[in-house]
DNA sequence: TAATTATTGCAAATTTGTCGCAATTCATGT
DNA sequence: ACATGAATTGCGACAAATTTGCAATAATTA
């Protein structure tokens, strides 16, 4: 897990894909940053790259196992997955709609996966999501 | 928790809903399945009930907390919610899709209030989805 | 650099969800 | 059971979100 660009230049690369100006672009708007609607991420193309093309590249990058979709009330926000970074879990403010992130617990983790270990099921991966109030909107 | 239809009834009643052939119907579709998409629902209802008149009955559900939404990959599906059936959460199915629900696990619950509270963030409600794969598809 | 193939932009088509309004159905009191 | 007023529905028209076909363009490889 060490350079990112470069793990993501390698992925593409592996999977017989081409490193695409567009690619680039979708990869650069999400780095880095809090998970992104799909409309911030095309507004983040503008100009640059066709919605069209956005979203051929956000569904490549799912495929990839580059990005990953986290749903958020009624919508959903893409984020690099957790390859590119620890993998963790969100809190989502339902005031401020902020997307906050959860330091890592290996113990949730083990207790998940013996869960799905009791239906018999091979889990490849999971999402979490908490709703409620942030620090500062618990004050208004 | 008693009867779930009553329960329905009575919680329409004391909103101030009145109790019509497309809601018993929506409510229907639910009821005693797996999480169904939007489109399923539709269907459920077709040749009975208007597609504007099912969306415009799952959002009364969903505020008066008789529905409630789930993300399931891209999409999102629906299900009765918490208080007609046992809090739970899924697993879904990465191969043919299905949505299994998990056993109640008072353990995780606990850990998650605490992981919430470490972050100084009031919880209201959470989700959590496992991803992979059903006993059924791993022998394909 | 040329040839080959993958990828993009564009515009049109689908799919999903919403809205206004006239026609219908529901709950209530009789 | 029935009349009445209010809530709800169906319908058709929108609006937004996402997908698709195809010709033009950009990336890879030799």
């Amino acid at each position: 897990m060490a350079d990112p660009l470069q793990q993501f230049k390698t992925t593409l690369k592996a999977a017989g894909y081409s490193l695409t100006k567009t690619r680039q672009l979708v990869f650069a708007a999400l780095q880095d940053k809090e998970p992104q609607t799909m409309h911030e991420v095309v507004a983040a193309c503008a100009g640059q790259a066709d919605r069209a093309s956005v979203y051929r590249t956000v569904k490549l990058f799912e495929k990839l196992g580059i990005v990953q979709r986290l749903q958020i009330g009624w919508k959903y926000k893409l984020e690099l997955s957790d390859s590119f970074h620890h993998h963790h879990h969100h809190l989502t403010c339902e005031l401020c709609g902020r997307t906050i992130p959860l330091p890592e617990d290996p113990q949730l983790e083990k207790r998940l996966r013996n869960l799905a270990r009791t239906q018999n099921f091979t889990m490849r991966g999971h999402q979490l999501e908490i709703q409620g109030l942030c620090s500062d909107c618990q004050l208004l």
